[in-house]
DNA sequence: GTCTATAACCGGATAGAC
DNA sequence: GTCTATCCGGTTATAGAC
C-alpha cells in the first residue's frame, strides 16, 4: 500500500469515528485532520468536500447491512420471511445513527450529491442494495415468476428507501412502529408477488411491468 | 401596517425575487439584506435562518400551486380527471424552480427543519395539500366510497411528493417522463379506487384501510 | 421594549508556497 | 503530497438608537 493509500484511510477512519461519535455536523474537517494528523488542506487534497467523507461512511453501513441480513437470508426460505429478515436487520444495524440519519437522507435526496442513489457517482451504493434484493427474490421458494424477478430489486430498493424515511421520523419507543411498518407492508407486498405470480395474472402483470420500465431511468 | 411588518415584508420579499433568479444556494443573507435596504443584522433580527426564508418561499409556491388548480377542479368532475389536472397544473406552477428545487426537497426531509412536512411548525404547509386532494376526492363523481374518501386526501398527497422526488430527478426534455408518470399512475391509482369502492370490496378495503390508520401518525 | 447596525466568529473550501 | 494562509458566507454578540 502506497503511502498516498496510507494517508486517504487514515483520514477516512478519522472521520467515520467522529461521524459515529459526534454525528455528521458536529464533527468539523478541522477536527478531522487533526484526528487523523494531517492539515486541513491534505484532507481536502484526498477528499473533494465533507459529503464525499459522509458517502465513505454511508458504504460502510451498507456493508454492516450487507453482513447482517446473511444469516437471515441463509434460513428463510419464502420471499416474505426473506424479504421480512433483511429489512428487520437493518433497522437494527442503522439504529444507532438514528440521530443524525436525517442527514444522511437529506443529501440522499439531493440530485447533485454523490450520495444521491441516482447520481452516477453513486451508482455502486445502489447497485449495492438493489444486489442484496436480488438475493431475497431469486433464491426464493416457491419461485416468483421471472419477469416480475427481473423488476423486483429495483422496486424493492425503493421501497426500503420509503422504509428509511418512514424510520427517520419515528420516535416510537424502539422503534416499534418501523417494525410494524416493516412487518404489515411485507405481507401485503408478499401477498402481491403470490398473487401476480400466478400464470393467469400473466397479462396484467406484463402490463404493470411495463409501467415500471417505461418509468424507470437507463 | 407597523414599520415592522413594513420591514418584514421588504426582506421576504427581496429573498423570494433572488432565490427566484438566482437559486437559494447562490443567494446570499448579504445580498438578500443589501437588496432590502437593511442590515445582515436585521435580517436576522426577523428570520431566523435562511431556511425559514426558504419556507416562506415554499408557502408561495404553494399558494400558487392552488390557484392554478381551480379552474381544472371547477371543470373536471370524474376523480381520475380531477387528480390528473390537479397533478399537472402542479407540474407547470413548480416548472421553473426546477434547477434549484432539490434544495427546498432536501429541507423537507430533514426531520428539524419546519419545511418539513411531518414537523409541527410546517404542519399548516401538509394540512394546505391534504386540503386540496381533499377537494378532488369529495366533489368527485361517481363517489368514492365515503372510508376511503377520508383516507385519501393523506395519501395522494404522499403519493404527490413521490412526484415531486420523480421530478426533481427528470431531466427528460419538457419533463415529457413526469408527465407520464402522471398520466400512468393516476391512472393506476384511479381505477384501484374504483374497484376498491364496489360495495362488495368493502372488507378487503377495510383492511387496508386500517393498516394506513395504523401506520400514520396523529 | 422595539428595532438597527457593525464587527466578529465559525467552519467549509481553496490558493499557492514548498 | 503536504502545509499555511486566506476567502467566503451563515450566524451571532453586542452596542446603541428610537
Amino acid at each position: 500500500m502506497s503511502k498516498s493509500e496510507r494517508t486517504k484511510q487514515t483520514i477516512v477512519a478519522a472521520a467515520l469515528e467522529l461521524f459515529r461519535e459526534h454525528g455528521y455536523e458536529a464533527t468539523t474537517m478541522r477536527m478531522v485532520a487533526k484526528h487523523a494528523g494531517v492539515s486541513v488542506g491534505n484532507a481536502y487534497y484526498y477528499f473533494k468536500s465533507k459529503d464525499v467523507l459522509l458517502q465513505a461512511f454511508y458504504r460502510e453501513v451498507h456493508d454492516a447491512e450487507v453482513a447482517a441480513a446473511e444469516p437471515a437470508l441463509a434460513s428463510a426460505h419464502s420471499f416474505r420471511e426473506r424479504l421480512r429478515a433483511v429489512l428487520h436487520s437493518k433497522l437494527e444495524v442503522i439504529e444507532p445513527y438514528h440521530r443524525f440519519s436525517a442527514l444522511m437522507f437529506r443529501s440522499a435526496a439531493d440530485p447533485k450529491s454523490p450520495l444521491n442513489p441516482f447520481h452516477p457517482d453513486g451508482r455502486d451504493v445502489r447497485r449495492g442494495g438493489e444486489a442484496l434484493f436480488a438475493r431475497v427474490v431469486d433464491e426464493a421458494r416457491p419461485r416468483v415468476a421471472r419477469d416480475l424477478a427481473a423488476e423486483l430489486p429495483g422496486l424493492l430498493w425503493t421501497y426500503s428507501m420509503s422504509l428509511v424515511l418512514f424510520w427517520i421520523h419515528d420516535d416510537s419507543p424502539e422503534r416499534e412502529r418501523s417494525r410494524a411498518f416493516v412487518d404489515r407492508t411485507t405481507d401485503l407486498i408478499a401477498t402481491a408477488v403470490r398473487v401476480a405470480s400466478n400464470p393467469l395474472m400473466r397479462p396484467l402483470r406484463k402490463k404493470a411491468l411495463d409501467l415500471v420500465r417505461d418509468l424507470t431511468p437507463n
